[in-house]
DNA sequence: CTTTGATTTGACCAAACGGTCAAAGTCACG
DNA sequence: CGTGACTTTGACCGTTTGGTCAAATCAAAG
């Protein structure tokens, strides 16, 4: 059973659709996206979209999957042995730079959760509860030991997501109150002065 | 040309269905929800239904307006007499006291940003806005004159949206994350830290 | 009880949808 | 340049969906 190496071709369309696909979901959500749009969309035929991905529910799943990874990554980074408050800031900051990078795969997400997370919350609880327990054992740490100020430090975890991903999630929100103004102008500086105001020992 | 007061069962009905669309549209979103889920949910024939609302957009609507006024009670009552600190920290409290008891309608209006706010962006550009335009006049007074810290205004009413809707809105993920810790448990005293922290001159 | 308007529903329709298939077209390699 | 594997597509299918309609049922005022 030997699976062959795909050709010029079929990477160049799977990185098509998905690209497409990443476009039509992440503002359509999954049910609100229809597999004529997508392929419209990468440039395709309908069939010949389904000739790369066995169903509609696939390309949703290679997405999700595909961006996972790349959601948790910054969280990996905090290091035990760095400085505390410069490893929770930079946190921060790398989380907030792919919202911006990165808004519609953080839109994609939320929609997920948003219905409940009926694709992914088994991974929620299992890979990414582990993860945090882990990274919340070394805030603990730094807490008691008076490096940073005490806090709850799940919600601080939380208050992090939820920062950082607003500006990606609602968007059309933000520019709409904000009128000219770039969101991610300004938004660097005030997440720095509220995590050190809230962290500093 | 007189409109007819709804009668006694009129009254029943379009309740009991909007009650029902909520439950359907903040777990599926709009293009995820069939007009048949919604009946059925209701205790109704799909017929039935749609001799309350003319379309399945008309009962959407219908809750997106009652929902809006809710919405944003909590940042009119932010008072210029008031005292300044307590004034915001009522805010954030009123506010994540209505995500609380509010979830579906949060992830109703989520749905609704996150998907290009296609029938509300107008409201956000002018209602919204000139809302928040006023507010955050007070707030600067109350910065320039020393009474609260100085921060971007209009990202810290940003910051009590994103962080008290997170609980509504990702609800399924913070409680994955938490195991069975009540999330509303902890998270007033959190925020308390956090914005008199932020706040405090 | 009867009549009139309000309410309810089974049957139905056209459009949209996810997906299939056989046939046609294209590519790469000997 | 011929051949076999890979790619593309028009036509099609069964199902789901939002919405309609005429007929049946129900409520309430006289």
């Amino acid at each position: 059973m030997e699976t062959t190496a795909p050709t010029r071709i079929q990477k160049k369309n799977r990185a098509v659709i998905l690209e497409a696909a990443l476009d039509v979901f992440s503002t359509h959500g999954f049910r609100g996206s229809t597999v004529d749009q997508i392929a419209k969309a990468a440039g395709l035929s309908k069939p010949n979209l389904l000739y790369y991905f066995p169903t509609k529910e696939a390309v949703h799943a290679a997405l999700l999957e595909r961006m996972l990874d790349t959601w948790l990554d910054p969280l990996r980074e905090l290091d035990a042995n760095g400085d505390p408050l410069e490893e929770v800031m930079g946190y921060v900051s790398r989380k907030l730079e792919i919202s911006r990078a990165h808004p519609r795969e953080s839109r994609l997400f939320a929609n997920e959760i948003l219905q409940g997370a009926p694709r992914i919350g088994e991974i929620l609880s299992t890979d990414l509860k582990a993860l945090v327990d882990e990274k919340v054992g070394i805030l603990k740490t730094w807490m008691e030991t008076g490096q940073i100020a005490q806090v709850h430090p799940y919600h601080l975890i939380f208050s992090i997501w939820s920062l950082t991903q607003h500006y990606a999630d609602f968007d059309v929100q933000v520019r709409a109150v904000l009128g000219d103004e770039d969101p991610f102008g300004s938004a660097p500086d005030f997440l720095e002065t509220l995590y050190r105001k809230l962290l500093s020992p």
